[in-house]
DNA sequence: GATTAATCTTTTCGCGCGTAAAGTTTTTAT
DNA sequence: ATAAAAACTTTACGCGCGAAAAGATTAATC
């Protein structure tokens, strides 16, 4: 362990028997000195606590190795979890990931861009806001700084896409809910967030009139992310003033239906597929608390995955030079079925 | 806006007709000027968009002015909250907060530990692991760097700590019980990640004598940080072998309690005050998401104002020298009533 | 073993800024 | 108005490293 305190790069050169430039190289890529160099400079690491300096190593470097990653919306497990998944494919590609979180204000959005500037990352992944995100400065930072926009799209933003094929969300738990029973009303907020929210709901047209069933929309009030709540408050309304025209509901977003099974609880309707059910509730994303509801949440699963592991290879691809041009790729869901629904 | 591009501190206080020190000094901390010259660097600062490098910044600077925010798991919403709470109390305070996660893992707890090092934080703020984590670690890095922990303690780490009065939350929520109904059985992990639940526990224990009655303790098995899973199946089991000795049932966390709500439901068990109610259940923490059970949950709330200010407020204190002796505050519990109990 | 290529060493420069010291100007106090 | 204090300018140095160039060493090829 550390005998003598090791201040910089130079005692460190001089304590495993090599050049400072050459450990410099090490530093910067292990596998770009020969097996013998290396060897030697990891013995000298593990008798000497040597780390170099974040900041006079990236002072200089034409390419860091920060990535940063922004989400919309911390508080919201789906994107925590999206956020994790992510962090550890950075780290595991050498990469050294900040994470950020815009918490529903274009305002804190616009300064984490702002912030991340001033990081010189290798590139950024990011899912915006959506409707809040401010589009010219998103669309300004893709232009300087290579990024992969996922979740939510900006269309045009001149940057790669990786998300969920959303129209097809819907239509998979449309055709499942009018095999089942009948056929569903689609359930969201009157001004969503997220963009992906419109996709479903032409998904969730579309596939009505290709089954031939008449389409009931009920949009609720409210703005922001606190989503449960908007669902519980929204819910209560819609259902006491008998908006729904079948016993089936589709719901937007998983978090929008723990609200709207909430307002059931509330109004003592039964959820679920049983005879004595007033409701059937669905919800689309397969949020890490839907298996927990009651009755659990009968979803259609994001890939997280596969989202994750795509932004992050896409990321690396444009980093390491191939830019490509720019493309969209989206993952299907895969339906959960619960008791819900 | 940028007529010519600035390239330096150089460059901008040629522009702004301030030496440069003076500019240097204004960004370090822009009240140690004179009006008038702060006028005149903030009138450039508008002409030309220049933003001193972060880097070349923190190289020298003996104290920087970033903190580091340290959760065990973010993928759970409580932390997810205090996080943001202490990132813009930070924010607001002139910090660059970073903020990280264990992930439920002490290797990555170490991990992060030894990034911020690399930080140079000027204070770190940490909640940490809990029984995963690795104490010695722990102590050597608060013994270098000033450190606050807050929601989990680890004592004789030499830090100061902010939390939860634990062994309140429980003696509240057992004197609200047993007022309205049988006393309460406690639901816990038999191997709690977390140390605040060992005085939860001691708090019941201690409460329920108190009061005159025998107390009941369900351990359930299972490790990690997938408490509604853990408290889901733990609790399925322990309602068929028949282990609560009353029909009130405390959890040690309100994340248990999700769970245990969820195998209520799977054993078709009706929770809540009414009459045809075959259990009644309580959590502690008013986690995000309680209030949107089935029933929705009643609990014991966290004052996540209060810690994430006392954090942010005895870490600046900390840092701006008053290296006062290492103090532990802790807050009380507020009762939460709603339908579950 | 000679040739070539790959890798390493030595030397040198510069990045953008913090910081300190000495001298000058401005502000505040008396 | 004058002295003292506060703030500024000028000058100079150094932080810890990346990067580039030229020469020396090692390894790979035949």
């Amino acid at each position: 362990m550390g005998d003598t305190k090791i201040k910089n790069m130079e005692e460190f050169a001089a304590v495993s028997g090599i050049s400072r430039p050459t450990v410099s190289k090490y530093f910067n890529d292990p596998s770009s000195v020969r097996a013998s160099t290396r060897a030697k400079i990891e013995e000298a690491l593990e008798r000497y606590d040597y780390r170099p300096n974040m900041f006079a190593m990236n002072q200089n470097r034409k390419l860091t190795k920060n990535v940063g990653v922004v989400v919309p919306y911390l508080a919201d497990p789906f994107f925590a979890e999206l956020a994790r998944n992510i962090e550890q494919r950075c780290i595991a590609a050498g990469y050294r990931p900040t994470l950020y979180s815009s918490h529903g204000e274009q305002g804190l959005e616009n300064d984490i861009l702002e912030s991340l500037r001033s990081l010189k990352p290798a590139g950024v992944l990011m899912a915006p806001l959506g409707r809040a995100s401010d589009k010219a400065a998103i669309e300004k930072f893709c232009a300087d700084i290579p990024t992969v926009l996922f979740d939510s799209s900006i269309p045009d933003a001149g940057a790669n896409f990786i998300g969920s094929d959303n129209p097809q969300f819907a239509a998979l738990m449309v055709e499942y809910l009018c095999r089942t029973g009948e056929p569903p009303c689609f359930f969201e907020m009157a001004k969503p967030s997220n963009p992906n929210a419109n996709k479903r709901r032409q998904g969730y047209l579309d596939a009505m009139e290709r089954l031939g069933h008449e389409p009931t929309i009920i949009k609720v009030e409210g703005e922001g992310w606190d989503f449960e709540e908007i669902g519980r408050v929204g819910g209560l309304k819609a259902l006491s003033d008998k908006r729904f025209t079948t016993n089936t509901v589709l719901c937007s977003n998983d978090r929008l239906a723990i609200g709207f099974l909430a307002a059931c609880y509330e109004a003592r309707l039964r959820v679920g597929r049983e005879a004595d059910c007033a409701y059937r509730v669905a919800g689309q994303d397969d949020h890490p608390f839907s298996r927990f509801t009651c009755p659990p949440l009968t979803t259609v699963a994001q890939d997280y995955e596969a989202i994750s592991s795509g932004a992050v290879e896409t990321l690396l691809h444009t980093i390491e030079g191939e830019a490509g041009p720019h493309r969209v790729t989206l993952f299907e869901g895969k339906l959960i079925m619960r008791d819900s629904a």
